[in-house]
RNA sequence: GCGCCCAUAGCUCAGUUGGUUAGAGCGCUACAUUGACAUUGUAGAGGUCAGAGGUUCAAGUCCUCUUGGGCGCACCA
């Protein structure tokens, strides 16, 4: 036999063992021809960069009922893969190479796209090695990135189908316009944060009735209106009178409204209707016929309309125009407040909301199916509460802008005859022979020039893997997917889209369960961040600790949709459970196989199969192999129902304490017993257990396993190749 | 404003159809250990399960309220 070393030594094992698996095709779904399709597409990660803790746990999770259920002889697939993450990637790309002195714009589209393709292929390597590292027993053969010449037409066939049933419009629309991106995002992407205001009290010019207050009065260039409440006595008498205005020389007639949406306790209980940067003053210009006036552009400067103020950034607009009011004596007082601003989820710089021309996706019909979808039980969402939150979104939701000013990303599949700009400057309502939307556009058509969000494409992320629209055999087997794992952070950005666009597209849910884990936080309970410096990088952690003992520590005191506690104690604590595997299984190895070994004899007792006699049990005996009985059926139900935590935590109890405390305790006795019957029947039972064990520990700890199943592979006949491909223990 | 989660040992957390004496890891105390493993073992201390009320033969678990902490959605003129 070889010689056990004497610990675990993860570093030089590990990386070793996954070569040796990807080698030899265990990945593959294809070892269990005949078996049933278990099927999870990990969520893709972002080639912005390298992977934190967060994914290093949703991996683990992935990876744990994959390998369950190749054990259990299911035709297993993990597929890997990429998300080109449209905003986020051409940030860093366009920071990087502003770093190095050159201007995107100078550059133009077509070679800035091929620096972003240099840097997907760097960083998507290096994320790709990292998957690895966490031990995640993917398909690489099945590799895909959203950006991929499958997916992308993918992409275009599902904006054609949707285009065509008139799913997708385009329109003139208020948007969350980011002015550092440059570039509309959607409603979803939108943050709060609360900040110090002033709310500032005034009328527009003296001869106004009304005194408004604002914390944006150089917004009110644009106002068309001014709303009360419906019910607010103080104003009764001026609602629906029209009163022509001159704010600092730019002119507006001002209409007095009612609507319901105005507060009679904040501020002066009236409130400067700005149609064209606010959202609510927006719906209540449409429901009330205002005018709409836009006096800030794209770049977060004041347009003509704001007259003299024309050119000059929000901010310094602001300023002036308040020095004026109070030069005038139009500004009655300012008061401090605290309000929500509205920031970018990529950049975090404040939103500016203006109208603009941008393309859309119906909402409401696509919602209704995916409502009735996780109704009907059809889809589990797993913690339950989480589906209250999803409903909640579906019920009120709006429909989607998903065209990005941006270059890095799947063009829109738009041709307009002779020009693309012109068309999109005016009207909504272009001539039908004007446009071209599908894939073969007409000679002098010339593309849209936006992309789509990048989580469009992520919506399609489990059928376009496997294919579609293409009806592969792929995926003919294995759609719909069994499990969506991922973050309750990205239940409405992702999961919720994908059960739209799979229900949409292929008539089908794109999966059974969705099983949402949480943040992990550290050893504090705190968020790890950059500045807290208590960034734990898995990288680090596996080269200190071992991959094994990572994922114990990620899945162990767990659960879903909890955020997680993780520090270097709890991670040092699994590590020494792996070197207890490896031990006790050394201690078995030693015990089992001294004197002399020869073929198809284990040691002296000459041992020839693994077959038990019932009368030779001594108590020691009768309680490990009733207790290892019961932990194969406890192990295979929590897992069964999710509860990856309760399993990991029972597995370990039961092999520290019942086997290596109690029982091996046991045998020390009984393997210098006189009866070599008795010592053989002992030796049977160690083998057993060990064997069975380590089978049941491998989804969670499938390195160290391995590496012991290899060892007894020497001297105990008829084991696989591998644990990975052995089978579940009934 | 609407909704969700959390509160269990010093710390971080499990405890999923309500059911013996409420568990784990880390930490702590004492002892042991040339032994498969000090990345160890044995023993132990430590909890009115946030508070109050209710349902029940039985409540950490179900219901109501209160307090404290966190989060989501909407609004934020």
């Amino acid at each position: 036999m070889k010689t056990f070393k004497k610990n675990w030594e993860h570093f030089e094992t590990e990386s070793k063992l996954y070569d040796l698996w990807e080698k030899s095709g265990y990945f593959k779904p294809e070892i269990n021809p005949d078996g049933k399709p278990f099927v999870i597409a990990i969520p893709p990660p972002n080639v912005t960069g390298k992977l934190h803790i967060g994914h290093a746990y949703g991996t683990t999770l992935q990876d744990l009922m994959i390998r369950y259920h190749r054990l259990l002889g299911d035709a297993s697939l993990y597929i890997p893969g990429m998300d080109h993450a449209g905003i986020a990637t051409q940030t860093v790309v366009d920071k990087k190479l502003r770093k190095d002195g050159i201007n995107k714009n100078e550059l133009g589209r077509e070679k800035f796209v091929e620096e972003v393709w240099k840097w997907k292929e760097e960083y998507g390597g290096k994320i790709l090695e990292q998957l690895r590292a966490i031990g995640a027993s993917c398909d690489w053969d099945r590799e895909r990135f959203t950006l991929d010449e499958g997916l992308s037409s993918a992409v275009r066939e599902a904006f054609v189908h949707l285009y065509k049933k008139d799913l997708i419009y385009r329109g003139e629309y208020i948007v969350n316009w980011c002015p550092k991106c440059g570039t509309a995002i959607a409603d979803d992407e939108v943050e709060h944060e609360t900040q110090k205001a002033k709310l500032y009290y005034f009328k527009y010019d003296k001869n106004f009735p009304i005194t408004i207050a604002t914390t944006r009065p150089e917004t009110k260039f644009g106002d068309t209106a001014v709303a009360v409440n419906p019910g607010d006595e103080r104003y009764k008498e001026l609602i629906d009178k029209e009163f022509e205005t001159d704010l600092d020389g730019v002119k507006r007639t001002i209409k007095v409204i009612a609507d319901r949406a105005v507060d009679k306790e904040f501020g002066t209980g009236a409130v400067g209707v700005t149609p064209s940067h606010s959202m609510i003053d927006w719906k209540m210009a449409e429901d009330h016929g205002l005018p709409k006036v836009k006096v800030i552009n794209e770049y977060g400067k004041m347009t003509a309309e704001a007259g003299k103020y024309e050119g000059m950034k929000v901010l310094e607009a602001r300023e002036k125009l308040v020095e004026y009011l109070k030069s005038a004596d139009l500004l009655e007082k300012e008061t401090d407040i605290e309000n929500n601003l509205s920031i970018c989820y990529r950049c975090s710089s404040a939103i500016e909301p203006l109208p603009s021309l941008q393309w859309f996706v119906k909402m409401k019909p696509l919602a209704e199916k995916a409502k009735a979808a996780v109704k009907s039980g059809e889809i589990e969402i797993i913690p339950k509460r989480f589906e209250k939150v999803y409903f909640h979104w579906l019920d009120n939701i709006r429909d989607w802008c998903i065209s990005r000013q941006l270059w890095w990303g799947h063009r829109i599949p738009v041709y307009y005859r002779n020009s693309s700009d012109k068309l999109k400057v005016e009207s909504q309502k272009f001539n039908e022979e004007d446009i071209y939307v599908g894939d073969n556009p007409p000679e002098g058509y010339i593309q849209d020039s936006d992309v789509l969000d990048t989580w469009f494409s992520s919506g399609l992320w489990p059928f376009s893997t496997l294919g579609w629209p293409d009806e592969t055999p792929d995926f003919e087997k294995f759609y719909p997917t069994t499990v969506m794992e991922t973050g309750y952070d990205i239940i409405f950005f992702w999961v919720a889209r994908m059960i739209m666009m799979g229900l949409e597209l292929t008539g089908k849910i794109p999966f059974k369960t969705v099983y949402l884990h949480g943040l992990v936080r550290d050893e504090q309970n705190r968020k790890m961040s950059k500045s807290l410096g208590n960034v734990l990088d898995p990288l680090d952690l596996i080269a200190k600790y071992g991959t094994d003992a990572l994922r114990m520590a990620l899945i162990v005191g767990s659960t879903p949709g909890q955020d997680v506690a993780v520090g270097e104690s709890k991670i040092k604590g699994y590590r020494n459970f792996t070197n207890k595997i490896w031990n006790a299984s050394r201690f078995v190895s030693l015990r089992v196989t001294d004197g002399d070994l020869q073929s198809g004899e284990l040691g002296e007792a000459k041992i020839t199969d693994l077959n038990i006699d019932e009368k030779l049990l001594t108590p020691a005996d009768k309680k490990i192999l009733d207790s290892h009985k019961s932990i194969k059926s406890k192990v295979a139900s929590h897992i069964d129902k999710f509860q990856f935590s309760l399993a990991g935590e029972e597995l370990y109890e039961y092999f520290w304490h019942e086997f290596c405390d109690e029982y091996i305790e046991a045998t020390k006795d009984q393997l210098s017993a006189d009866s070599y019957q008795l010592v053989a029947n002992t030796k049977k039972i160690l083998i057993k257990i060990l064997k069975e064990s380590l089978v049941l520990m491998h989804p969670y700890v499938p390195f160290v396993t391995d590496a012991v199943w290899q060892e007894l592979r020497e001297f105990v006949p008829g084991l696989a190749d591998s644990i990975m491909i052995s089978n579940w223990p009934k």
